[in-house]
Order: C-alpha cells, then structure tokens, then sequence
RNA sequence: GCCCCUAUAGCUCAGGAGGAUAGAGCACCGGUUUCCUAAACCGGAGGCACAGGUUCGAGUCCUGUUAGGGGUACCA
C-alpha cells in the first residue's frame, strides 16, 4: 500500500510519460512531481506546481504544460479530480471513493498504516543525552532527551533499525572533578572540616550518593591515600549516579539500547588504534609537548590538540575514537548526535576527523538543539549547574507531568531557543495544547463506549455513506500522518509531529461539531455505524501520533 | 574579528525541501449546550526586524545592516 502522496506523485510523472509518448511535451527527465498540500482547501487536496517549473525547459507556456499533463493523468486510482489553474497549477482532489477507503486500510493496519519505507532497513544510531555521569539530570537536559528519541521512534516507524545510544564520559577531567567532589563530601558527612574545591560540583545530588557510600562502605576511603581513596570512592559512586540518571531518563519515558563507556575506547585499545591510523596517514604531530591533529590540512581554520602535555587525551580525541567505534566497529550506517548547540565548535573538526579516518561524514549528522531559558515569573533565567541553581529534571517532570514536558519541548524547532514557562506549565497546566490533543482522545473514547454499552457493533459499517465536508476533511488529515513522517525523518525535526497531532485533533473537534455519530433515530443506523468505524479510525491515528511522541492516549478525561 | 543559530500577532511558537488570501495556542471582545465529554465549537481584532538581490512567484534562497543567543581552550 502506498500513501496518498507516493500514488499522485507516481501518477503524475506517469501522466507527463504518457505525454511524452504522444509528443504533447517535450521528453526531459523530470524526477520531482513537485506537490503539495495547498493550504487553501478550495485549491483541492494537493497541488502540483510542476507545470510552472516546467515552463523554462520545456519552453513552453505553463498553462499549455498544465493542461497536456492534466488530459494525461491516469483516471481510475487516487485522483478524483484535476483542473488547470492559472497560472499554472493542477488543483488535483483525491477520489472520494478511495478516500473512504482509507478508513478500512487504517482500521486493518492500525500498527503500521503510518510506516514508510526511506530507512531501507538501514542501521541508524541516536545518541543523545550522554550528560556527564557527575550528578542527577537537570532540566537542561531535558529537550535534547525528548528529541532523540522521538527521533528514534519516527526512525523507526520510518524503516530505519534503531539503536539509543547514552554516551558515558567516565573518563577524563570532569570525572577528575567528580571524584573530588565526592569525596570530599564523603568527608564532610564523616566530620572532617574540608571546603569543597572551586571547581568541584556543587549539587547536593552529590551528598546523597556520598551518603550512600558512608552508609555502605564506612570510612574505609579516609584512611587510604588522597589518589587513590579519589579514585576508589568515583568507581563505588559512578553506578550510583547511573541508578539516578536512568531514573531521571525513564520519567520522560526513555530506555536506551546501549550505554556506551568512553573507558572501553582505551581499554579495547580502540582509541590508540585510532590515533594510529591518524599518525599513519600523516596527520599527526607533536608539538609543544602535545600531540595535535594537523586539521588545518583536512580544511579546519586551526589545528587541534588530541593528546596533552600531561598526556591525558582531550575530549575531541575520545570523540573521533567514539565515532570511529560507530562507524567501524560497530558499522552503523548512520549515526545521529543530538548535541547541545555549545558544541556547534565540534562539527566541523569531528567530521573532518572522521573523513580522514576514511567515513564518509555524510552518514554522520549533528542535530543541534539550542538552549532553553526557563521563565519563572516574569524573569526567564538561565540556570547553570555551576552556579547551582538547577532544576532537577525529575521535579519538572513531577510538577508538569512527562506528557506536558515532553508536548513542550517536542513543539519547537531544535534550531530556535525555546522559552519554557514554568509557571504557565504547572499552574495553567489544563490551557496546554496537549490537553486539546489528548482530549479528542478520550472524546473518541467516550462514543466508542458509548456505541458498546448499546450493544451497536461497526465493523460492518460503510465509510462510503460518509461524505460531510468534515468527515472528509478529517480523513484527509488522516492520512497526512505517513507524510508527517517523511518530512520530520528527511529533516531530523521532530517538531512536526505535535503540530499535526494538534491538526487532527481540531479536525476531529470539527467533525465531532458538526456530526452526530450516536443516532438516536432506528433509521439512522448505517450511517452511526459508518460514522463509528470514522471515529474508531480517528482513534488510532491520534494514538500513533501520541505514540510516535511517547505520549499517554487517555481514554478518559 | 571569525563561525553557527535565531528574528513572523500583545506573549509563546508553527509555516511540512519557493507557490495561490501567512496559521495555532494563550491573552482580549462577542456568540453556541433539549443530543455521543463545553478541556469543545463559531465569529471579531491583530504580524513576516530593516535594505537590496535571484524568479513567473520570496516569511522561505543569496548579500548587507541591526538585535539576541551560542562557539572560537592542552574545558566538556
């Protein structure tokens, strides 16, 4: 089965080869059918553009295009209707008969009718999150959290094999600091008078898992010397702090595949391998006591350090290892980072990098999810875990619910800043739009209920007694879904999906108004049944966009 | 200085690979309930930062200006 979208595309490039056989139009390779959804719904259910992109090369008049391409369409599928509109568009409206269809195709495929097939099977890795394992996620956290893995799931549903992936920096200068500040809160819960270091963490997150070790361990890290008892008290605290990052993670309801460890880069000897094959090809070399990647010859504006003077690799360094495990061990054929936009400086080096470890950066994307300022009051502050004044991600979720928190951050685009309200979404939590989504919902809900407990069944219902411009209009939103899909994968924007959702729920709304489902009048019957088996097709592909969100479909409200 | 992102209604944001009259929510004004959930629906008012350019057509692409955010470490 294909999508209303796929079958007009195929239908016009099949009418304009059909014109070329009959030499009414020049034969050039057209490859785009160049349609749309027109946003004016006199202009039919899509519009094709073509004609006017066509005029150049063919050099002909736009309208004369239109009109051959349009005596030449094929008549007997998913087109109703086609008509030649200055200057130069073809309104096409879809078969009515086919578009009543749909309302079986979708109750027969309630899992996979929205599935498209772009991934082809394709391994594609999400990486997101992969906050320092120095402490408990914090709101900052959550938007790049929610957009991966959406992403994941519309990946997915897009044909794509998916892996979420939690990238663990447990190694390197923050773990440093880390371990020091652990243990010197250790130390403080023991009685011991020490002053937490400037650049230790101050999160109280870090007491309680101080805590824990006292409680389990005792004192034994007091008596053994400063080096070691840091780095002791870090290797007992780390799973700790996983613990709470999991269960921070799985408020927003989110599982990852794999947690990946950047100490296995050395340990499996993968990131010398990879320094290696850098060294080898010529781009490497000391200087100053440092060992650099000479990125100015692979295109970089500077040259950049991968090992320091003190002989502790820098963060690019275990970054190129980690994405050299990606793509060459692990050998996904894509991978995707979600990346807060203060990393933007690492694309284009990390690419180039990768490039000269023989990847093609092509398969490599960065999705830069821009900062969020969160409003309280009338002050949007932004908070920063140094200066302590965070929000745990757990509380926010608490507070506005993850469906809210997830609705919230999903709606914007990853490249615009995003203010978050806090105050707008905990108290005026019930003038949320997702409340509008997931109250059509259990709107649906409520007449299937209603059907049942007066024994009504509809399977046998008739969807082509159906036919009131919002009935039609509801299903033609329907099956907007699969192309919702399509662009939020070809783009990475996630965003789409809760605008759709809220579309559909006002074209639900819409029809709801204007149409009494439930019958009271015997005579009424097959259109009840027929409006029932719309209403029960509405219910699920509200729920697959809910679903595609991870959002909850309630059935009561 | 250089690089990246952003600028659309009073506010928060969409605008789905340039398309025909730019949308939603909130806020404001007015209306709708003998009937399946009024957390709904209908109507009103209100906008593409500025200046050029590309083209049949620009909120969308290019250049410049202005404003905001981020980056430009032997931090991550």
């Amino acid at each position: 089965m294909s999508t209303a979208s796929e079958l007009i595309r195929k239908d016009i490039l099949a009418g304009l080869e059909s014109a070329f056989e009959k030499g009414t139009l020049p034969e050039i390779q057209v490859d785009d059918a160049a349609i749309e959804r027109p946003q004016n719904p006199e202009h039919g259910n899509f519009a094709c553009s073509l004609p006017l992109k066509l005029a150049k090369p063919f050099k002909m008049n736009p309208l004369a295009i239109a009109k051959a391409l349009t005596e030449n369409l094929p008549t007997n599928g998913v087109i109703g209707n086609a008509s030649v509109v200055a200057p130069g568009f073809i309104n096409i409206t879809l078969d009515r008969r086919w578009v009543l269809d749909q309302v079986h195709w979708i109750r027969d495929n309630p899992e996979t009718f929205s599935d498209i097939s772009i991934g082809k099977g394709k391994s594609v890795q999400v990486e997101y999150v992969s906050a320092n394992p120095t402490g408990r996620l914090h709101i900052a956290h959550a938007r790049g959290a929610v957009i991966g893995s959406t992403l994941s799931e519309l990946l997915r549903t897009a044909g794509y094999i998916v892996q979420e992936e939690y990238y663990l920096n447990d190694a390197g200068n923050q773990i440093d600091n880390f371990d020091i500040s652990l243990l010197t809160r250790y130390r403080q819960l023991c009685g011991e008078c020490v002053e937490l270091p400037e650049d230790a963490y101050p999160g109280e997150d870090i007491i309680d898992v101080a805590r824990k070790i006292l409680d389990r361990d005792g004192h034994r890290y007091l008596k053994m010397p400063e080096e070691e008892a840091r780095s002791a008290i870090g290797i007992a605290g780390t799973p700790l702090i996983l613990e709470g990052i999991s269960q921070d993670i799985s408020s927003l309801r989110i599982q990852f595949d794999n947690w990946f460890s950047e100490k296995s880069l050395f340990k499996a000897g993968q990131f010398q391998k990879c320094i290696k094959i850098l060294n080898d090809k010529g781009f490497v070399e000391k200087k100053d006591g440092a060992t650099w990647l000479i990125s100015s010859e692979l295109g970089e504006e500077k040259d950049n350090v991968l090992i320091r003077r003190t002989g502790a690799p820098t963060y690019f360094a275990t970054d190129i290892a980690y994405h050299f495990n990606k793509f060459h061990e692990r050998r996904f054929d894509r991978v995707i980072d979600i990346w807060g936009a203060d990393h933007q400086g690492q694309v284009s080096r990390l690419k180039s990098a990768l490039a000269a470890l023989g990847t093609n950066p092509d398969n490599l994307d960065m999705v830069l999810v821009q900062m969020v300022r969160f409003k309280k009051g009338k002050t949007a502050e932004k908070l920063s875990k140094r200066s302590g004044n965070v929000i745990p991600l757990l509380e926010l979720v608490n507070e506005v619910g993850a469906d809210a928190c997830r609705f919230m951050f999903l709606s914007r685009s990853h490249d615009s800043q995003l203010e978050f309200d806090l105050d707008l979404a905990k108290e005026n939590s019930s003038e949320n739009p997702v409340y509008y989504v997931q109250y059509a919902h259990a709107r649906i809900c409520s007449i299937l209920r209603l059907a049942t407990s007066k024994g009504i069944s509809f399977d046998e219902g008739e969807p082509n007694r159906l036919g009131e411009p919002s009935e039609l209009n509801l299903i033609n939103k329907m099956l907007e879904l699969p192309d919702v899909v399509e662009t939020s994968v070809r783009n990475l924007e996630p965003h789409h999906l809760p605008h759709y959702a809220l579309e559909l729920a006002t074209c639900f709304h819409l029809f709801y108004q204007n149409c009494r489902v439930i019958s009271s009048h015997a005579s009424d019957i097959p259109l009840t049944k027929s409006r029932l088996m719309l209403v029960d097709a509405a219910r699920i592909v509200l729920k697959k966009s809910l679903d595609l969100m991870k959002m909850t479909a309630p059935e009561k409200m």
